[in-house]
DNA sequence: TCAGACCCTGACCGATCGGTCAGATGAGGG
DNA sequence: CCCTCATCTGACCGATCGGTCAGGGTCTGA
């Protein structure tokens, strides 16, 4: 009684991680998840309304958390702005490596769909505020950069422990990101034409 | 007379890097591509012996400077192998960010097909190289984050020119990897001054 | 005892996929 | 003239996809 759901639901879900990690979504048929649960597929489409809330119930707390994150960013502009998309963003994809590999590359299909429609904005607010919502080019192109670089990062390092991962990552972004508070003009580069 | 090959060829070899780079290589169909020719899926097949076989024309270019980049490595180790991989990877990914963009996502899947099979060994040597060799978890972990944001970033900034894309993605690459011990002082080559 | 909620299934559906095949078309050369 | 050959096509194939549906167990509470 005290289960509203029976045991399979999270059985399917389960398998559906597994499968969607493993193939990625569009690689993976109802077929394979029930046969990796050990059931029939219509028990699958019986849990789960269709494929796509399967997904979009793995993909919940990721989302959630992604959510929290770009409220907290609401507010800032510039170095500190930065400063908390970094941490946040480094925090988040270590935390929610599974389901960040198991998107693996089908962002740019997926985010399409109607359900995942707002992820877009967030993604784009966070790579601006990662680039310290300077213009220039070369903090755009770094922003992206890391972000696309941490997602990937984290799906392959699966195996890696977070306490491990995590500080690299943070090492990594904290060289690579220019601080955009300071006024004084950069040394100059190569890359230091204005747009 | 000069044509051995119908201009069919190349018009369906255009439309296939389009589709392709719109809608992944899973996501589009060879009916997709034809109609976008204007011939039937059936004139697609007449060209091509399967669909894999278009996407390899289409990458040839490009995998053969990779292949080429990964020869100029082999006998490099350290700080220089560093050096090479870098400018290396950071040439070939502007040059050919419109093949990578085309691919989108899908490397992992793409890349298990056999026809594919050792551009998976040679992207492990590049990771290799672009740690310097390095067994540190820290310098794996970044340059694998490098690698796949710079890719990402390429398939993005499709339409930023050039000259600005790749001194921006040097300059990151600069700050954000950390050199290994040099093992003796190489020759000055095109650009090699330290930041 | 029995109605009904819950869980699960095989059979089936229309759509679409990559790929095959026999044949239509048309230009060129003997 | 006819034969050859390259090009192109509609019709078709088997497989697989996500999804539907009617119905069969099983448990439970009235």
């Amino acid at each position: 009684m005290a289960r509203a759901v029976s045991e399979t639901h999270g059985e399917i879900l389960a398998a559906a991680a597994r499968r969607f990690a493993a193939t990625g979504y569009r690689g993976t048929s109802l077929q394979d998840i029930a046969r990796e649960v050990g059931c029939s597929k219509a028990t699958v489409l019986y849990h789960f309304a269709n494929k796509e809330a399967l997904l979009a119930e793995l993909m919940a707390p990721a989302i959630a958390v992604l959510q929290e994150l770009d409220d907290r960013l609401a507010g800032l502009t510039g170095g500190a702005a930065q400063q908390v998309a970094a941490v946040g963003f480094v925090d988040l994809a270590v935390r929610f490596r599974r389901e960040i590999a198991l998107l693996r590359g089908e962002f740019p299909e997926l985010l399409a769909q109607p359900a995942f429609a707002h992820i877009q904005q967030i993604s784009e607010r966070l790579r601006d505020a990662f680039a310290g919502h300077s213009d220039r080019p070369g903090a755009r192109i770094a922003a992206l950069v890391l972000l696309a670089g941490i997602s990937e990062a984290c799906a392959e390092f699966v195996d890696v422990p977070d306490d491990e991962l995590r500080p690299a990552l943070l090492a990594l972004v904290r060289r690579a990101v220019e601080p955009v508070e300071s006024p004084q003009p950069q040394p100059p580069t190569t890359e230091d034409k204005e747009s």
